[in-house]
Formats: structure tokens, C-alpha cells, sequence
RNA sequence: GGGCCCGUGGUCUAGUCGGUUAUGACGUCGCCCUUACACGGCGAAGAUCGCCGGUUCGAAUCCGGCCGAGCCCA
């Protein structure tokens, strides 16, 4: 009936004394004392292990100098399963990525130093990125250490450093011989204050009010929000089905102001109600045009350049920023008495993520990576996603892509693009492998080109989008080096928001099929976002900001990681809230409090682990024990942290100290066999919760796990194994749970103290029950338990039905069926008969379908009588 | 405009492949300093489960519509 797989082996004799356990927890103190205590080496991945690997693809944050909350709840989530995996006696590889490359703190440097970056030589402004950057990560790395983070940091990288981008270099060239990268001339997003073409995935949207003017085109009326660019108009569209313009088809339009001719285009995509139903193609005012511009092969005209300015092309206009040639060319268009009217409209416009600034759409010599939608939607649906949904972003996000990745950016500190190009006949020319990593703006090829024999070579300016660099970090992690797939190869899981699906996983996925040929992970964990206290996310412009190290001087690592495993379930967005932390901190109080109880009755000895546990609730507690531990292991297994921490605060709190141990109290004083068995109880449970907190609030567990097991780290120790089967304890033991309870209540409504004696208490129970006189006590009662029936006057006052069984067996006549229960005689409801009569016709009446409630009468003795299931109690009344 | 997610006591939330009395926390109110804990214990009040309709013997749960919030994207 039950089995003692595992108990652990009390050492009593290396106990630390009660004495010298501080009356509250400290967390302040205790937190710093383990920080310095523990050693890294504990958490290196072991190359040389025989254990099965478990390799983590942590994101590498961006060093701006301050570890953000959304990026604590990120790292709480692995730390939870690091933990959890190593005590599962798995290899595990934690390891802390710094994606340092990118535009901030380009921005960052000139702001601080007040300079641009064509101020200083390419080599010296780098250097004044690079500085900043390790000062950032230095400070970064001492709120990780605050977290208590499992980090494996002999597995730290660094974007920046030539170890990794060297990398970087390899996987262009590897993708450039296999075809995936190419350049091209070709319409991208540009930034004309960062000067830089930047990627969709860079592009964010702002609602903007613009003006849509109405002016006369060749006697044609247009609308437009763009009159700056009438200089690069190439064509004029209408819907096919437009009459007022039927006349146009075929015809060519001479451009106002400018005076060349266009083409008048005819496609189904003109939405005849926007403006006046004829629109000027440009090149280009949006992603609208450039798909026009594709289809119906049109001229090129650039009428912006890299700076924002207009081109040659726009005339008088030329060198005027947008702005001003807008307000240029409306003025003129006013004073040829073209500009028919203006209204406001509101707009989406395409800005900069960093800056701001919207964006342009020029078409420039770039590089590109080939997207095969096919190869990444095979690979994103072989790995396991957490939660499911997520995939769904991925899918669409893939569905949508209409370009190519622009991979080229024209900035400085960033990976460089390891090329160079002829002077005299223009080929490409690239370095060996070996010779990497390369500055090719510093450096020359080795070899003359291989199409002229020239030795003139011009270094590659442009560099690389950030994120070429950490859309490789899982290609690092596994050990790759460009000879075959890499050893450590698929990761076992990614970690990330789902604000990054579309670029970090998406980009991950695509280089890894392109290196490798499969996916780069077995699973994806997706966090979601936190938001501030108001339910927005967290801005400045609301002021709804809150940062870690505020939380973890006021409340601790602990109280946050907690936070962080039960403030929503995982992947959903959530909303930070002090409440939680302090809940959090509370628990932490109450099992401290427990450690303390525990430590002072198990110090006193006189138990080991062959101690026979015979009473109801040290038999009741074991199997609560073991339900924990079931429910909390599978919930670490699928990531539900919230359920598992959950489940042990439930045990903790009630089952352990509200219920059990205020059960036991009263025996754990007293000197004699039965004291032996729940000091078993009591050990045994408080090891599995140090274990199984272990992961959560790692200096806590540690803390109350010292005390029993000095010089002992609980993070050493295996996950808990224990089971304990014994359904009989299970019933009986919440029943008795409920009765006292009930008696409680009792006292309570009759205006009695808890701890007030009662007089005699008799509980008829249908089985017999050890309870070493623990209800007793708990009750100061004195307390009798009784298997015979209670000679009492009972009249059934109501009749509970199962509804799930009257509903599955009568249907739509169940309510039927009740009445005829009900109209039976009291004596046909004590003893129900087999068959029933419902609507003239004989029914067989279900077992267990209703169960009679009783209201009890006063016989001779005067009692008060309390009902709790099958189980009766009756209370003599004093007189 | 599209996609995803969500709407449960005053607040936050569990439950959601239908079934007995809708979970817990915070807050509120009452009682209790019982040799671990007043940073505690015991108890109480408080919910038309966003709205409307449908399916069903039975809907917080399934379906449709509407309203509202958030996130991601066009």
C-alpha cells in the first residue's frame, strides 16, 4: 500500500545549534555571505561529462549599463530551469552573451563625448564604443551576480571581441560561397540621420498627422502627402475601373514644376476613394511603391540622398533637407495656382527604432541574405515552442516577408564585412579563413585578384547588422568553428521575449539552416513582457519604470525570483506589482520561522530513518509530500513556474506549518515513539521543500539547508525523489484536516477562545484512526474516536445530487428525476431502493447519485453535532 | 487594417477539451500575543465569471456576434 523509495539520512550530529539561528531573516546579509561563499566553477559546463547535455542559447543582452526588468524576468526563467536541470544530474551550459555592436552606443559615445563620429578616425571612435561597452558590461555583470544567477561565465562571449566576430566573418563567407549572401541595388529602409540602411525588423511605426495636398497634374487632380518628391515621380496610377479616368490609359503625364514625362499606370491596387483617385508613383514614398515600381518595371529616380537632401534631379531644389523643399515646392505650387487644397490626415509613418527619425526608402548597393520561407517554417516547427501560440508569430512573420534581410550597414562599430573589391576591374576579393578576424579597410588581400592580377584593392566600408553577430550565438555556444556541425549541436532550448520573435529567432533559425542544415534548438521558451504597475509597458513617458536593483535593495533576490516564477503564467505578459514581492518576502518570513521549528524539535534527536511512521497525519503529511513533489516536478518540466512555486508556498504554508504542525505540536513535546515519527515526518518534508526552493530562491534554500547540513550546499543535491503512496492517509487525513477545522469554527461561533478547553468530544469515524492523540491536544478536548454508528436522531433535511451523474443518465429528464428522489419517504432515502418510478415507467436508480443531508435532534445528552462528509462529531455541553 | 492574447469579488489572479459549494493573494471587518512566527493564527463579508445570442438536461468553460484592454505587425 505505500512505499518509502527515499527518505534522506538526518545528520543530527552535524546539526548547527537552534541558538544561532537569528530570530528574523536577513536577507541582505545572508544573500551577500552565500554570493561570496559559492564559487563559479560550481556552474561550468563540463566537456568531459558523461552526463546528457543541457545547453542553453541565453540571449545576449545589449550593454547599455543597466539590466532592465524585463530582462531579470528573462534570466529568472533560466536560472529556474538551470538550477532545476543540473539537480537532475544534467551537464548544463548557462553561458552569458554580450551583444555589444549597434547603433546606441555610437549614439551614446558622440553624446558623451561631445563629437560625431567623423570627427575621429574610424579605428579611434571604435576604440571609444569598445571602452564604454566594457564598462557597461562590468556594471551589468555585478546585478547578474545580486540575481543569483547560475551563470557558467567560463562560457561568457562578447560580440566585440575578435574571438566572436571572427566567427561572425567565417559565417559570411561561409554563406557568401554558398550563395545565401549576395549584393544587389535595391530599395531598403534608410535612416538619413544614423546614415545607415537599417532592416524591417529596425522599422517601428508612429501615428503622425500629415497633409494630404490636392494639386493639378497635367489636368489630372492628385493627391498626395509627399510633394517633395515630385521630382522622383516615375508614373501615374489609377484603378482599372476607374471612369474618370478611362481616358488615360496609355497616355503619358508631364510632372508639374519638373517637366518630364511619365508613364500612366492601370493596377487594382489604387483605391479609387483615397484622394482623388489617381496616385503619383514614386521612388520611392513607400513600400506601396516600391512594389509598383517593381511590377511595372519603372525608371529609377533618386531624388534623396544618404544625408536626407535633395539630389541634382530636383533642381533648384537641390541640397534642401525634405522639409524644406516640401515647403519649397508647396509654396511654388501656390503661386502657379496648382495647389487646389490641403486637409490634415492622420498617417502611420515608418520611423528609425533608435532615433526616431522617419525613414526613407532609397535604393542603394547593399548586401542581402536570401530568405527561403520553406527551409525556416521546417525548421521553426521542429522545435518545441513554449507556449505553443508563439509559433503562430513566427509562421506570419515568415508568410509576410517580401524582401530580402538587408545585412549591410554603413556605421562603425560593428562587425566589418570581410571583403574587398578590385580598384581596376571591380571583383570581389576575400580572405582566407585562416586569416581571420580581418579589418578589410585596414588591411589588403594576400592575393592579387584572381580576374586581373590586380594588387589595388578597395576595403569594404560598410559593416554588419547587429544582428549577424547574435543570430550566431547559438552556433557559438555548441562550439562551432566552420569544420562540420558543432558538438554541442542542436542546443537543447532558446530562452527569449516574443517582442524578438521576428528578428533574434527568426534570424537564428535562418542562419542555423544555413550553416548547418537543421534547426539550432530542441525547445523555445518565450517570456512575455512586463509591463509597469498601471498595465502599460514600462516608458519614461509614463513614468511607470521600475529597475531591479530597487527591488533587490528593499526586498532581496529572492523576493524578485519569486516574483518572476509567480507573477503570470509563463509566456503571458506580466504586470510588475509590489504586492507580489512582498507576499513573496512574507513567505520567506513564514518558512524561516518553520526552519526555526524544525531545527529545534529535530535537534533534540531521537529518530533516525528507520523510525516506523504509524500516525494518521505523519502518514497524511508524507502523501501531501508526495503530491507536491509529482505536481512541482512536472510543472518544471513543461515551465509552468508559476504552478510549481505555487504548489510548494500551498504546501509550505498550509499543509506543512498551518495544518501539520500545529497538529503535531503537542506530540513534538512530549518524550516518547510517536514524538520519533513525526520528527521523521517533519525532516523529510523540510528537505524536500530546501530542495525544491532551491531553484526559486537560491540563497533562501541554501540558508535553511545550512543549518541541518553545515558545509553542505543544497544546490549539490539531487532533485527530490521521494514518493509515498497511501490513499487511506490521504481521505482520513483531510477529513481530519476538516474536523478540526469544524470544532475550530465551532469555538470560534460560540465566542470561545482557540486554545479553550471543551470537554469531551466523541468523532465517529466509519474506520479506525491513530491519531497519538493529536486531535486532543489540538483541540485541548478530550477526544474520542468511535467506529460504531452514533445513537442520535437524525432527519434528512436536504439531498445533494451528483449532477454529473443525473445529467449523463436521465438528460432532459433529470430534473425529473430529482423530484421523484425527493418525494421519496425518509426511510427510502436512508436505504435507497434499486429502482425508482419516473414518469410511469421503472428506472434503475445509479449508484451514489444523491447523497442525504442530515440535521441532527438532541437525545438524551445534550450535544451539539458536527458533520464533516461521513464523519460525525459531537460536542458535549457544559452546563 | 491584420495577427496574437486577454476580460472572473474593491484590486490582481487560478480554473477554460462542460458537471456538486468558482481558487488563491492583497485589501476590508471581527476574534485571538496558544513555549516557530502578530512580518502570525482563526473566522467573516464581498463575484449576475465584459455584454447579447446559440448549442446542451447542464456553460466561467464550447460556438457566433458585439464591447473593452494589452502586445506584435501593416
Amino acid at each position: 500500500m505505500r512505499s518509502l523509495y527515499f527518505i534522506p539520512q538526518p545528520t543530527l550530529s552535524r546539526m548547527v545549534s537552534s541558538d544561532q539561528l537569528p530570530k528574523n531573516y536577513d536577507f541582505a546579509e545572508v544573500e551577500e555571505r552565500w554570493r561570496k561563499t559559492w564559487r563559479d566553477e560550481d556552474h561550468y559546463f563540463d566537456r568531459n561529462s558523461k552526463k546528457p547535455q543541457f545547453v542553453i542559447d541565453t540571449p545576449p543582452p545589449y550593454p547599455t549599463g543597466n539590466f532592465h526588468i524585463g530582462n531579470a524576468l528573462n534570466w529568472c526563467y533560466i536560472d529556474f530551469f538551470a538550477r532545476y536541470k543540473r539537480m537532475k544530474g544534467f551537464n548544463v551550459m548557462f553561458p552569458q552573451g554580450w551583444d555589444c555592436h549597434g547603433l546606441p552606443t555610437e549614439v551614446k559615445v558622440e553624446e558623451l563625448n561631445h563629437i560625431t563620429k567623423n570627427d575621429v578616425s574610424r579605428e579611434e571612435f571604435r576604440k571609444m564604443c569598445r571602452e564604454l561597452t566594457e564598462k557597461n558590461i562590468a556594471a551589468m555583470r555585478i546585478t547578474l551576480r545580486k540575481m543569483a544567477f547560475s551563470t557558467d561565465w567560463s562560457n561568457e562571449y562578447i560580440t566585440m571581441t575578435p574571438k566572436y566576430y571572427s566567427k561572425t566573418q567565417l559565417s559570411f563567407l561561409r554563406m557568401l560561397a554558398s550563395g545565401y549572401i549576395y549584393q544587389d541595388e535595391h530599395p531598403v529602409n534608410y535612416c538619413t540621420r544614423c546614415e545607415t540602411a537599417i532592416a524591417f525588423a529596425e522599422v517601428s511605426y508612429e501615428d503622425r498627422e500629415t497633409q494630404l495636398n490636392y494639386f493639378d497634374f497635367d489636368g489630372v487632380e492628385i493627391a498626395t502627402t509627399r510633394p517633395e518628391l515630385l521630382a522622383a515621380c516615375v508614373a501615374v496610377a489609377v484603378h482599372p475601373n476607374d471612369e474618370r479616368y478611362t481616358k488615360l490609359k496609355g497616355k503619358t503625364m508631364k510632372v508639374p514644376l519638373f517637366g518630364h514625362d511619365v508613364p500612366v499606370i492601370i493596377d487594382e491596387a489604387v483605391d479609387p476613394a483615397f484622394g482623388s483617385g489617381a496616385v503619383m508613383i514614386c521612388t520611392f514614398g513607400d513600400k506601396q511603391d516600391v512594389h509598383w515600381w517593381k511590377q511595372h518595371n519603372l525608371a529609377l529616380r533618386k531624388a534623396i540622398d544618404r544625408q536626407g537632401k535633395m539630389t541634382a534631379i530636383a533642381g533648384k531644389y537641390q541640397g534642401l533637407n525634405t522639409t524644406d523643399c516640401r515647403a519649397a515646392i508647396l509654396a511654388d505650387m501656390k503661386e502657379k495656382k496648382i495647389l487646389h487644397k490641403q486637409e490634415k490626415l492622420a498617417q502611420r509613418v515608418g520611423t528609425c527604432w533608435r532615433c526616431k527619425t522617419p525613414i526613407e526608402i532609397l535604393s542603394e548597393r547593399q548586401w542581402f541574405i536570401k530568405i527561403k520561407p520553406d527551409e525556416i517554417q521546417k525548421a521553426a516547427h521542429e522545435v518545441t515552442w513554449y507556449p505553443e501560440h508563439m509559433l503562430l508569430r513566427m509562421e506570419n512573420w515568415v508568410e509576410q516577408m517580401e524582401w530580402d534581410w538587408c545585412i549591410s550597414r554603413q556605421r562603425i562599430f560593428a562587425t566589418p564585412i570581410p571583403v574587398w573589391f578590385c580598384k581596376k576591374c571591380g571583383e570581389l576579393a576575400v580572405p582566407d579563413e585562416k586569416d581571420l578576424p580581418i579589418d578589410p579597410t585596414l588591411t589588403k588581400p594576400k592575393h592579387p585578384c584572381k580576374k586581373c592580377g590586380s594588387t589595388e584593392f578597395d576595403g569594404e566600408v560598410d559593416v554588419l547588422d547587429t544582428w549577424m553577430d547574435s543570430s550566431i550565438s547559438v552556433m557559438n555556444v555548441t562550439g562551432w568553428d566552420g569544420s562540420g556541425k558543432p558538438p554541442y549541436f542542436p542546443a537543447q532550448i532558446r530562452p527569449q521575449g516574443h517582442d524578438i520573435i521576428r528578428t533574434w529567432a527568426f534570424y537564428s533559425i535562418l542562419r542555423a539552416v544555413a550553416l548547418t542544415g537543421s534547426r539550432p534548438w530542441d525547445q523555445i521558451l518565450v517570456n512575455g513582457m512586463v509591463l509597469g504597475e498601471d498595465g502599460f509597458k514600462m516608458s519614461k513617458s509614463r513614468g511607470n519604470i521600475i529597475v531591479p536593483e530597487e527591488i533587490l535593495v528593499k526586498y532581496g533576490a529572492d523576493a524578485l525570483r519569486q516574483w518572476g516564477a509567480m507573477g503570470a503564467a509563463t509566456g503571458s505578459d506580466i504586470m510588475f506589482n509590489w504586492n507580489d514581492v512582498v507576499s513573496a518576502s512574507r513567505f520567506q518570513t513564514k518558512m524561516w520561522n518553520i526552519t526555526k521549528f524544525a531545527l529545534i524539535q529535530l535537534e533534540k534527536g531521537g529518530f533516525d530513518n528507520d523510525t516506523p511512521v504509524i500516525a494518521l497525519a505523519d502518514r497524511w503529511l508524507l502523501v501531501r509530500l508526495s503530491d507536491t513533489i509529482e505536481q512541482v516536478s512536472k510543472a518544471m518540466e513543461s515551465y509552468q513556474f508559476d504552478t510549481a512555486l505555487k504548489a510548494i508556498r500551498e504546501f509550505a504554508w498550509d499543509v506543512l506549518a498551518d495544518n501539520y504542525i500545529e497538529l503535531v505540536k503537542g506530540r513534538l513535546y512530549q518524550q516518547d515513539a510517536s514524538r520519533a515519527s513525526a520528527c521523521l515526518v517533519l525532516h523529510t518534508a523540510f528537505d524536500a521543500l530546501c530542495r525544491m526552493l532551491a531553484p526559486f530562491t537560491p540563497y533562501f534554500a541554501e540558508e535553511c539547508y545550512s543549518y541541518f547540513n553545515p558545509g553542505q550546499s543544497v544546490h549539490k543535491q539531487p532533485w527530490v525523489s521521494f514518493t509515498y503512496e497511501d490513499d487511506a492517509a490521504r481521505k482520513e487525513g483531510n477529513t481530519l484536516i476538516q474536523v478540526v477545522a469544524e470544532v475550530r469554527k465551532y469555538k470560534h461561533d460560540n465566542g470561545m477562545a482557540l486554545n479553550a478547553p471543551l470537554g469531551k468530544v466523541t468523532i465517529y469515524a466509519p474506520h479506525s484512526v491513530n491519531d497519538e492523540g493529536d486531535t486532543g491536544r489540538t483541540l485541548n478536548a478530550d477526544v474520542h474516536w468511535r467506529t460504531d454508528v452514533a445513537k442520535l436522531d437524525r432527519v434528512i433535511s436536504d439531498i445533494e445530487f451528483n449532477r454529473s451523474i443525473v445529467g449523463k443518465t436521465f438528460r432532459k429528464e433529470g430534473q425529473a428525476f430529482m423530484d421523484a428522489v425527493k418525494a421519496l419517504s425518509p426511510e427510502q432515502l436512508a436505504n435507497p431502493p434499486k429502482t425508482i418510478q419516473l414518469g410511469g415507467t421503472e428506472v434503475a436508480l445509479p449508484e451514489n447519485v444523491f447523497t442525504p443531508k442530515y440535521s441532527y435532534m438532541e437525545e438524551g445528552a445534550k450535544v451539539d453535532v458536527l458533520t464533516v462528509g461521513d464523519v460525525i462529531v459531537t460536542i458535549a455541553k457544559k452546563e
